[in-house]
RNA sequence: GCGGGCGUGGCGGAAUUGGCAGACGCGCUAGACUUAGGAUCUAGUGUCAUUGACGUGGGGGUUCAAGUCCCUUCGCCCGCACCA
């Protein structure tokens, strides 16, 4: 039989038309089939259009939604757009133009490009978070917050970038610079909004006990909330009726403290600047501190700096010892109480500390050499000096000094943790409006339900205003409202949500996307939570992974949802670099467009690529030779058609199309998609050396290949005479007992050395094994003349012969 | 410093978890077909050596057997960090 070339931007076209006008993809809400639910991180929809890097994540979990749908699963695999967002609005203040105007034109520019791709998105649940009727359900969840007293607007030391005009989470500060324009953070004071994700510190941490998260994930989320046992420990201020509070892990070291650390923002410090007799250095100090980011005060092998504060001192409440009070940067305000004891002994920044100001380094840990370092074990160390504490070993001090410290009503056991309060305002136009209304005599009063949503005005001017306030500040007409509750004047709030709002519940959307009444209807919510899997980059473990697990344990909470986890697993994708080997980006010059790789290759080739280029979860350079390799692949599939002979799978096929499904079924499920790739093409291999194909197994194997390459397949598949879409056909079946050769070829070493190799059949027994071995030729020669020590047989695997 | 990971041909990577190292692909070499080849097909391709030896960053160890386990060392990447 003779085929026409194939022709993969005509048979792409006609299969996505297809796919589209029969819905094929689209999930069924009538819940009478088990179902599975597929996410990937929604796109922020950049005006640079999309990258090699996006496809990624999307291919692998689409060739688990088309296998899932396959394997008879009711399967939701949505797409949506994270639209709010900073280069937007920055692109808006530079061009003049209204940001939905951007937003819009990106969207349609990805969504043509990803179509292109042929992803199975159920397009008809798309969600984009810039839509009033999307962040109507943003700003409910808002105010269902702030009902629970989860939102507090605080006067606090925020990350503040001068270049951006807005204030940061902790959470966006990388290296101490700003996460999306990279300019240097300062330290800024400034009333924000803020959320209490520290309420769900341990409900975080404990929920990742029960799902299925990649260990690197879980651990990383460990470490972020970073949660610590110890004691909070009161120090009197001499001669003031004032305790200075600080938290320790350590509290068995409490006799080895010999001085004080504040941090510069500590409030005592103007509680008591009369009675501090260098005042103006401390607050000289305090103002350079300002300038700098945590991750500068912070950072390791920096000069210790401080100030000690001249005309008040601290008693250690165990000896009534008075002691020095410093300032210094290391102290940081919102860890902790923001004040530590100092114990150089046994803390390595201490020590530092102590040996700089030549202060009094105290031993109270023995099994160390305090003369050269600090000694900071924790386990194994004894207490001396110590009074009480004396001969006990560190984790019984620590229970015996906390109950002594509870019993005199100066301290206490507490649990600290690292994980800070999310920082929700923003000073910024493209982004949700926060929907409450100060009011001078009702306080902060939260718009009604019905009143939702709270849609942005048109403006003119996108700039921020003066002083970082929002642009929205500048809105008169908006601003002037009445108070719903007593119908005074008042105003709104101007500040906008964060990027991260929107993105921190679009998978709940998604179930119920058009719902005008409900974030989503209830039964809806049952049927599809949780998401089964979820995969993405590991650049969002700990901002927007983590923001949405609590978002959904509150609504958890609130009855809203059913379900205690949003996402039963997640996998994480290593990022795509430059041919060059590092980063893509448009200043390297390195960045590859998907659009010429489907241009030239096909999307199924690129696909194919994208999967096949090696170890799903490393990062890995892009190789454009490699998507020729997989268009090669797919020439030689389409090929087959003038090959097919007979219906049935051969006998001599049988064992090894057995193995190709069981190979490539497990592959995919492990996302070891590189090698299940290279099943099929070793497989197709072995058909073109026996020259012809039996229908059955050309239809095995574009099925198998189906998830990788949904176009060609579907092709073949029609040219074949299949009934239906392919796509929608069944996956196949193995039988394990044809897994099985009846034949196997094994290695022989001598003394572990390969000397021959063996055909045996399946059920060869030891013996037998053996004396095909000592027959071989090549083997005789190596155990002539030397005397067999033993012969070990490894069924199926190998026989090695010792000999002497 | 702590936590996690990586190191295998010219390149991307395989290796049933202790059992024939280098699957599959790229690239390269030779040949066939062709007016032509950046198409296709066939054969070859770890290194050195004409029987064999050596080979998974280096060194040591356990074992009949080590890319895989243990000790040690070097290099690289990621995350967190004066977190008290």
């Amino acid at each position: 039989m003779s085929v026409p070339e194939y022709n993969y931007s005509e048979i792409e076209k006609k299969w996505q038309k297809i796919w589209a006008d029969e819905k094929a993809f689209c999930a069924s809400d009538s819940f009478d089939k088990p179902k599975y639910y597929c996410l990937i991180e929604f796109p922020y929809p950049s005006g640079a259009g999309l990258h090699v890097g996006h496809p990624r994540s999307n291919t692998a979990l689409d060739i688990i939604s088309r296998k899932r749908r396959m394997e008879r699963y009711n399967v939701l695999y949505p797409i949506g757009w994270d639209a709010f967002g900073l280069p937007t609005e920055n692109y808006a203040i530079d061009n003049n133009i209204h940001p939905s105007i951007v937003t819009e034109k990106n969207i349609n520019h990805f969504r043509e490009q990803l179509q292109r791709i042929g992803f199975s998105f159920d397009y008809s649940r798309e969600v984009n978070t810039t839509d009033p009727k999307y962040y109507k359900w943003t700003q409910w969840i808002f105010l269902k917050l702030f009902e629970n007293g989860l939102a507090y607007k605080d006067k606090i030391n925020i990350n503040y970038c001068p270049s951006c005009k807005v204030g940061l989470a902790n959470e966006e500060v990388v290296d101490g610079e700003c996460e999306r324009c990279h300019n240097k953070v300062v330290r800024r004071t400034k009333e924000q909004w803020m959320l209490k994700i520290t309420d769900y510190a341990q409900k975080l941490l404990d929920g990742l006990d029960d799902i299925d998260f990649i260990e690197r994930v879980k651990i990383q989320q460990r470490n972020w909330i970073g949660r610590s046992e110890g004691a909070e420990v009161d120090f009197a201020i001499a001669n003031k009726d004032y305790k200075l509070r600080v938290f320790t892990t350590r509290p068995d070291t409490l006799f080895g403290a010999t001085y004080m650390v504040i941090s510069p923002e500590h409030p005592i410090l103007d509680e008591f600047s009369s009675d501090i007799k260098n005042i103006d250095e401390v607050i000289k100090y305090r103002e350079i501190t300002a300038l700098k980011s945590d991750m500068e005060r912070t950072e390791l092998n920096k000069d210790k700096s401080g100030v000690e504060l001249k005309g008040i001192k601290a008693i250690n409440p165990v000896n009534d010892h008075e002691i020095p009070i410093f300032v210094s940067d290391y102290v940081l305000m919102s860890y902790g109480t923001g004040a530590i004891m100092a114990v150089p002994g046994h803390d390595t920044r201490d020590y530092e500390f102590a040996k700089k100001f030549n202060l009094p380094i105290i031993e109270v840990v023995s099994g160390g050499n305090i003369e050269e370092e600090a000694y900071t074990d924790s386990e194994n160390g004894v207490l001396i000096n110590s009074g009480l504490l004396n001969g006990l070993k560190v984790p019984d001090a620590k229970k015996k000094i906390i109950q002594f410290l509870t019993d005199k009503n100066a301290g206490e056991k507490t649990i600290n943790y690292k994980l800070r309060d999310w920082v929700f305002s923003r000073q910024r136009y493209w982004g949700e409006p926060i929907p409450l209304v100060k009011c001078d005599t009702c306080g902060w009063v939260p718009l009604p339900y019905n009143q939702l949503p709270l849609t942005l005005p048109e403006v003119d001017e996108f700039k921020p205003g003066e002083g970082g306030e929002s642009p929205l500040a500048n809105v008169t007409d908006w601003v002037n409202t009445t108070c719903p509750k007593c119908g005074k004047p008042a105003t709104r709030e101007t500040d906008t949500m964060p990027q991260w709002a929107g993105s921190s519940w679009y998978f709940l959307r998604y179930i119920d996307p058009h719902n005008d009444d409900e974030l989503a209807a209830k039964e809806n919510l049952n049927y599809w939570l949780p998401v089964d899997w979820y995969n993405g980059g590991m650049e969002h473990t700990t901002l927007h992974l983590l923001y949405s697990r609590f978002w959904h344990k509150f609504l958890y909470d609130i009855g809203v949802v059913t379900s205690p986890e949003p996402y039963q697993k997640r996998t994480s994708h290593g990022m795509i670099l430059g041919e060059n080997g590092e980063k893509m980006s448009k200043s390297r010059g390195n960045v590859v467009n998907p659009d010429d790789m489907v241009d030239e290759y096909g999307a199924d080739a690129f696909r194919m690529y994208e999967m096949f280029m090696g170890a799903f979860d490393q990062p890995i350079p892009w190789s454009t030779h490699g998507v020729k390799g997989c268009k090669r692949f797919l020439d030689r599939v389409w090929r087959l058609q003038e090959s097919i002979e007979g219906e049935e799978i051969r006998p001599d096929m049988e064992s090894l199309t057995h193995k190709m499904i069981k190979k490539v079924s497990q592959d995919y499920e492990a996302m070891k998609y590189n090698t299940a790739i290279a099943t099929m093409m070793s497989y197709v291999n072995d058909v073109y050396a026996k020259e012809t194909i039996s229908k059955r197994e050309y239809l095995t194997l574009i099925t198998l290949l189906n998830p990788v390459a949904p176009h060609i397949t579907e092709e073949i598949y029609h040219n074949l005479g299949g009934e239906g879409l392919l796509s929608l056909s069944e996956w196949p079946k193995w039988d394990e007992s044809k897994c099985e050769d009846a034949v196997k070829e094994i290695a022989v070493q001598v003394n572990g050395k390969l000397r021959g190799t063996i055909v045996i059949p399946a059920d060869a027994d030891e013996k037998a094994i053996e004396g095909l071995a000592l027959d071989q030729e090549n083997v005789k020669n190596y155990i002539e003349g030397k005397t067999i020590v033993k012969i070990i047989v490894i069924k199926g695997r190998i026989v090695n012969i010792v000999v002497k």
